[in-house]
Formats: structure tokens, sequence, C-alpha cells
RNA sequence: CGGGGCGUUGCCUAGUGGCUAAGGCGCUUGCUUUGGGAGCAAGAAAUCGGAGGUUCGAGUCCUCUCGCCCCGACCA
């Protein structure tokens, strides 16, 4: 490609909007370019760097079997409401009428469709296993974008999808899956972990997210110093040192004024805050399953003063779709009381969802639901009931419930996940199949995605410097930048020729600029590979060779020879990414 | 959806009630220059996001609205 010819311009100075450092050398870089809140064009850069990216993921999909499809974006809202997520997901889903009022909804994912798919086309145990993907468009019209294509509202993903007879099927492919995409992140230069994660609005059991980390996440990564424990904030697990308290001792309400805080009332009370049972209340949205109608529930969470609660784990406790912060109204009309709140004498529609850390402790410390007065000695089981889980929020320096050695919190970008889904769109969608002995069988599926754009974000943060970017060669849309500096470009054209005959990607610099403003370019850009013919060298029948990872050395290339010289050099690079 | 910020030319910014809206980068033309963002000269490019209002006078103040960004809530 001629630099003189190519559709978009490099950027001098960061646009002020960006506000990651990768974002701002995309488009400075003429990567991409913003058309509104989260959504992009990718320029022919960026779209040089996406097709090598999708490029990968298919030939690592091919090599477990994938079989590529591509689904429609718009889907009858049928299939959407045969699964319930019609109704569960709110508004990130894009929903509209055709012509004649139909219900349609731009797919966000594709577990409908692929699910209405194959129950057209499996019918008999000797179908399966089956495993199909596709790269394609999503959209998801996320409450907040950010950091260009790391966080955005239309997308592209590599979906897949496995069906499966028994659960041993499922979890071999997930397993497949669970290597290659480590494969997939190796072969782009991305550094990743697999943590085990939630599984959110796909259902299903288990699930891993893999993350890039980085200061610029979103996500919090539990990870354990000593063994390989490793997992979203999420759902992370912990050991929690219990203390019981002694023997279950009579409920007193005592006057506790101006104590609407933990660490108040532990003062006040001159007790430690782990002997006091704090109060969260959230109002969770839940679907009615008769009417399909949304329905709204008081949720309080319970949980220790020292802890505080997860609101992810608090979610699925309580089975809700999702979770808001309760008004202050809405408590009292529960017959609880903010800041002065517990289980005890709430109504009786109220969700209780107790910390196994207050279960198991007793004599608890709790608000009476009356401003200014606290119980103590509240014991759960006695005194109120409730679900017990696991709600509370995993921190830095916590016991890892593995090993018990302490736990490391980092920010992480989720750029991939897998999901044991099992039989939940199977059975809600009739997919199913005839056993050995003539039986019908829901098919066991499971969900494996990657965010395309996203990875390549993910990249610009991590392969940059003070002067640009510096892509591996797997991803950066050219391998060889060519800068030619040369009054009289006819012997620069033949050795363009020459390179582009022997199948290298160059991007060959043949601008009327000064060399100042092509090597600015070039490090912008960040082509791993950069040769440049100047007159001094070409009297010499040298081309300088320099590597964009290492920007102070640089290398002489005699001209004779170079091409083939150069291929060499391609091709030792490449085959260090594969 | 709450809280905050910002919309001035392709990009970065100045302008804080008073003349024809200013500068840098980029762009066009000419001449010069040619190894790390060149020089000189001449140009083009902005209904100051939009609507309404206050005022003798509005980029500047007020109201509404749209868009974008940030912090939360939420998500790949």
């Amino acid at each position: 490609m001629r630099m003189s010819q190519l559709f978009s311009r490099t950027l001098r100075e960061d646009p002020a909007y960006a506000d990651t450092r990768g974002y701002a050398l995309l488009v400075r870089s003429g990567f991409i370019k913003q058309l509104g809140a989260g959504i992009f064009t990718l320029l022919p850069l960026g779209v040089r760097s996406i097709r090598k990216i999708e490029q990968i993921i298919r030939e690592e999909m091919d090599a477990i079997g994938g079989q590529e499809i591509e689904m429609p974006v718009v889907n009858p809202a049928d299939i959407w409401k045969e699964t319930g997520r019609y109704y569960s997901i709110d508004k990130e889903m894009a929903r509209f009428q055709d012509r004649v009022g139909r219900d349609m909804v731009l797919a966000m994912t594709h577990e409908e469709c692929v699910t209405s798919v194959a129950s057209h086309e499996i019918d008999s145990y000797k179908q399966l296993p089956q495993f199909v993907y596709q790269i394609q468009t999503k959209w998801r019209d996320d409450p907040r974008p950010r950091a260009g294509l790391i966080r955005v509202r239309e997308f592209t993903m590599k979906d897949a999808y496995s069906f499966d007879t028994s659960m041993e099927g499922l979890e071999k492919i997930y397993e497949e899956n669970y290597h290659a995409y480590f494969k997939v992140f190796n072969r782009c230069g991305l550094p990743t972990i697999a943590v085990g994660s939630d599984s959110g609005m796909m259902g299903g059991k288990v699930a891993h997210e893999y993350m890039y980390l980085s200061p610029i996440g979103e996500d919090s990564i539990v990870t354990c110093s000593s063994c390989d424990y490793t997992a979203n904030r999420q759902v992370a697990a912990f050991v929690k040192h219990i203390e019981k308290n002694g023997e279950p001792a009579p409920l007193e309400k005592i006057a506790t004024p101006g104590t609407s805080t933990i660490e108040e009332l532990a003062e006040f009370l001159s007790v430690s805050e782990k002997q006091c049972a704090k109060a969260l209340f959230m109002m969770g949205t839940f679907v009615d399953p008769e009417t399909n109608e949304e329905v709204q529930r008081l949720i309080i969470g319970v949980i220790r003063g020292d802890m505080e609660v997860e609101e992810n784990k608090l979610q699925n406790a309580a089975r809700a779709n999702a979770l808001r912060t309760a008004h202050p109204d809405e408590i009292k009309e529960k017959k609880m009381f903010p800041g002065y709140g517990s289980p005890i004498g709430a109504a009786e529609d109220v969700i209780v969802i107790v910390d196994d850390s207050v279960a198991g402790s007793s004599n608890m410390v709790a608000g009476a639901n009356e401003e200014g007065y606290h119980f103590i000695n509240t014991n759960f089981g006695r005194d109120y009931s409730g679900t017990v889980a696991d709600i509370a929020s995993a921190r830095a320096g916590d016991t890892c419930s593995v090993c018990g050695h302490e736990l490391k919190m980092n920010r992480g970008v989720e750029v991939g996940n897998i999901f044991q889904l099992g039989t939940r769109y199977s059975e809600a969608m009739g997919l199913t199949y005839q056993d050995e002995n003539g039986r019908r069988q829901p098919v066991i599926m499971g969900s494996y995605g990657i965010g395309v754009g996203r990875l390549l974000a993910c990249l610009a943060e991590e392969y940059q410097d003070e002067n640009g970017l510096k892509l591996p060669i797997s991803v950066s849309p050219y391998q060889i930048h060519f800068v030619s500096l040369m009054k009289d470009q006819a012997f620069s054209e033949e050795l363009y020729k020459k390179l582009s005959d022997a199948k290298l990607s160059v991007l060959y610099d043949d601008r009327k600029e000064s060399p100042g403003v092509k090597f600015a370019d070039a490090d912008l850009l960040g082509i791993p590979v950069r040769i440049t013919l100047g007159n001094r060298g070409f009297k010499e029948g040298n081309l300088e060779l320099k590597y964009r990872s290492d920007l102070s050395t640089m290398h002489t290339l005699p001209i004779e020879g170079a091409v083939d010289e150069l291929k060499k050099i391609v091709e030792e690079l490449e085959s260090s990414l594969r």
C-alpha cells in the first residue's frame, strides 16, 4: 500500500476525548474513527489488523473442529420470548417492529438463534457432537461505553456454540476451547489469564473469563499469591474467619443514638465491627414465570460489619435479574429503617439473604428498624430467617480458600469467555435428539465468546511506547514499513514492487514529506519491520533496517538480496507467534 | 438512570458582554529545502452544536434541547 494513497491520515496530537493511551494511538494512527458513543468505523489499517485477528480465531476454531456459520443480526422476538430473555434483559437489547408490526430484536448474542437453527438440523445422537462459530456484529446498548474499542455498543464478536449428548462431551469441547483461547491470545501476543467467573445473563454453571490484566480494566480480578486460584471478584471465594461470640443470649433492644454507620455503632458499643451485622437494601427485578411480567421486590443483604457486600453474589443468591439501590421510602414501607436496619420485624415479602459470616456467628448487634435503636444478641435462625449464602466481596489480603495463602487484587479487561450452558436453551426451545434407545433428550450446550475489537484495543494498550503503537507482526496491518527518502523514487518503486511480488505486505511511504514526518509516522503506526532507503545508503548499496521493538538499534541490509533476507526476517517474526 | 464536565474550521486550543472570532497543527498554490514532525510567501476553511430568551450589543448570561466525555449504577 502506498502511503500517499491511504484513506486515513495520522494526527499529531492526541484527540481530547481519548481516555486511554491505546485509544488515543488507535485514533491518531488512523485505525478507528468514532461516529457516536460506542460506535466506531474501522479504517483500512484497523480493518487489516482486525482481519488478521479474525483469521487467527478462525484457524484455532477450525483446529478444534469448529464450523463457521453466519447468523442474522435481526431476530424475530419470538425466539427470545421462548427463552424468557426478551423479558429478563432490559434496555440493553434493541427492539423494534417490522413493517407489519412483528416484534423484532437486534441479537446481542445468538444462543436463541443457534438453538433454533440446531433444532432443525439435529435429530439424532449420531449427529452429535457439533461445534459452530461465527464472527459477527452485535449491538448491545451499553449504558456507558468507554475507552475506545474497550467498551462499545456495536462490536464484532466471535461467538461459538457446542452441542453434546453428555456432560463429558461438553466438558471435552469446553476444555478444547479453554486451550484454543489461550492459543488465540498467545498468537495475537496478548497476555491473558483465565479466571472463574459469573455466568451472568448467559445462565449455566461453569464459566471462565479471559482477562487481560491492566489498570484500565473495569473488572476486579482476585488471584492467589501462592496457588493458581483466580476468579472475578464477582464470584471470588475466600476464607471467612468466624468467631462465634458465645452461646445465644436473650435479645435486647438498646438505644444507640447517632450510630447509622457501623464504625459509629462499634465505637458506641465498644464492640468489634465483626460483632455487628449490617444490612444492604436493594430493589431486585424478577420476572413472574406465569405472566412474564416484571416485579420488583425488596432484598435485604445481611453481612458482618467488617465486610462489604458483593452485589453480584447478592443478585445471584436472590435469583434476581437486576438490582438497584433501594430508596429509603421503599425500605420503610417494608417496616425497616435505613441506618438501623435488619430483617427482624421486616415485612414478610422481603427477600432476606444472610452472609454465612453472620449466619455462623452468634449474638450479633443488628438494627432494630427504629431510628436510634439496635438489638444486641441477635441470632440467625432464632430471631430471623432467610437464605444463607456467600455474598461478601473478596479483598486484597483475604485468605485463599484453596491453599490458605493471601489473595491479591488486579484490574482486568475481559477479552473472552466460555460458558457451560447445559440445557437451559435446549429445554426452553425444544432442541432435542433421539438417543440410542429412541428417547428424546435435550442437547447439552456450551457457548464461547471473544470480543474481537476489544482484543485489538487491549493490544494497543499493551504494545505502545512514547512514540506510538508497536503491535506484534501477527496483528500488525502490514509486515514491513518501507520509508523511501530518495529524491528519485524510481528505484524505490522497483523495490516496492519486488517486495510485494514476494508476498510481503508492505506499507510504502512514497509521500513527498520530510524525513522527520515519515519517521514520526512510522513510529506512530509501529509496523514491526522498517526499512529505510536514502541517498547515502543507496550509493553504498544498503538499506537500513530497524525493528519497531527496538528503535535505537539500526541494522544495515545490502540491497542485493534484501527481498530474500526480509522474507526470512518476517517469517522468523511470524513464526515466533505461532 | 443519578452526579459532574465540555461543545469555537479536519485536529489541538485562545477568547469570560463591545470593532471584521484569534493562534498552532493539518490542507491548497508557488519557490526553496531533503536523514527525526523544514523555511518563506500567498490562500481556503467556523451560520462558535441547535432552538428560544435577556441586552443597544451574546461565542461569552439565562432557559430548553441535542451530542460527546468523566464518576457511579450496568456490561463482552
